[in-house]
DNA sequence: CGAGTGACTGCCA
DNA sequence: TTGGCAGCCACTC
């Protein structure tokens, strides 16, 4: 286990400071931590995260939602996030850091 | 120890 | 702007 327990709840921790309204990407959540790469482990941690976990306001790097979970893009659209005409998230308009 | 897999990422056409 | 391909890293069989 070259990944400590700490890391999902690192991965949680940036996660619940993201703002409504925006979403994260998995790279980014990796790189705030310190720990970039290991996006892949990210998505992981999201994927045993607790219900109390803004999850839904994460995505991968293409703006794409998580695969079997449809409700994800319907939360962020009640969020205000925008989505694009393919329905992959806006991360130019509704990127996490890319505004403020 | 080797091969396969995934809520990923970056480059090229 | 969109779609296809290869690389990455840890976990599982």
């Amino acid at each position: 286990m070259k990944i400590p327990a700490d890391f999902d709840a690192e991965i949680w921790s940036v996660v619940a400071e993201i703002p409504a309204g925006r979403v994260a990407t998995y790279g980014q959540l990796a790189r705030l931590i310190g720990m970039p790469g290991h996006a892949r482990r990210a998505g992981r941690a999201l994927a045993m995260a607790p219900e109390g976990l803004p999850c839904h306001r994460v995505v991968n790097s293409q703006g794409r939602t998580a695969p079997g979970w449809t409700g994800q893009r319907e939360l962020l659209a009640a969020e205000g996030v925008r989505f694009r005409a393919n329905g992959c998230v806006d991360l130019s308009a509704s990127g996490w850091e890319e505004i403020g």
